[in-house]
DNA sequence: TCATTTAACTTGTTATTTACAAGTAAAACT
DNA sequence: AGTTTTACTTGTAAATAACAAGTTAAATGA
């Protein structure tokens, strides 16, 4: 794949996305984080997208090394992780939203609330706010 | 990889964008159209990523069929095709944006205009307006 | 007009990554 | 203390990407 180690593989915004965010299985993972409550391992393996146990565990160390994602033992049941955004994460929200407006756009299939929808198109920024509220802190 | 075509790959929008365009060197290519002003096969091979050939075909040909791109023969120089991002092509351009906000607030070695990154904060619609402008037909 | 060049691929092979199946380890529950 | 839960790791087969070389169709130059 692309060698970010190179000097090539700096300097573009786009390519640094996509070194440390830029591959499907990232993008679910962040979703569920952002928009679906999840935030177990467990969950991310039953969200029904079929992802393996060995890439999910791979995205997931790549996203915490980047900053991405945060993972902490859960103080209730030690026997499992807790995984959320850092601010770092959160901040995608917007490209998250944009994408979701062009998907819903272009894709008869796309199934999102129509006030959610609404609410993007007339005020982005009060949406951002809410969905903010609802994420673990 | 995921297959787009159960039941279980269809209504979300995160998915339905990963399916159409969620892929490096699709990002790149789409920021190639939309950014720097290439539009020829052999411009995308030299930009300097290092895509090789046969991806780059599978690419384009990929993004054609999803109705992102256009391909259609130069009509100056018969021997090779244009490139150019369709309606739905152009209406990522918000996503992109986004994208690029974000690596030029976390990242370091990303080096975009002060200039755009001060248009983009204070009036994206024009921004964007402006690059519009400059896409070719 | 016919050989050469240019541009866009295609094909073949190797290397890397993913998918799938099964096993392991650490903590919690009983 | 033994079973269960959760989060992985490991091994192998299949798919994809990288790399190198070859092919085709149009343009260009002699």
């Amino acid at each position: 794949m692309v060698d970010k180690n190179t000097k090539a593989w700096s300097g573009c915004p786009v390519r640094f996305g996509m070194s440390q965010f830029g591959d499907k299985w990232s993008f679910l993972i962040i979703r569920d984080l952002m928009f679906k409550g999840r935030k177990y391992y467990h969950e991310f393996i039953e969200a029904g997208e079929g992802i393996s146990t060995n890439v999910l565990a791979t995205r997931l160390a790549d996203l915490e090394s980047n900053g991405i994602i945060n993972k902490s033992r859960d103080p209730v049941k030690g026997s499992r992780f807790i995984y959320t955004l850092t601010q770092k994460g959160i901040e995608l929200m917007p490209m998250m939203l944009a994408m979701m407006d062009w998907a819903e756009k272009f894709d008869a299939e796309t199934e999102v609330p129509q006030e959610f929808i609404k609410k993007l198109r007339s005020d982005p920024n009060k949406l951002q706010q809410e969905i903010l509220k609802n994420l673990p802190k």
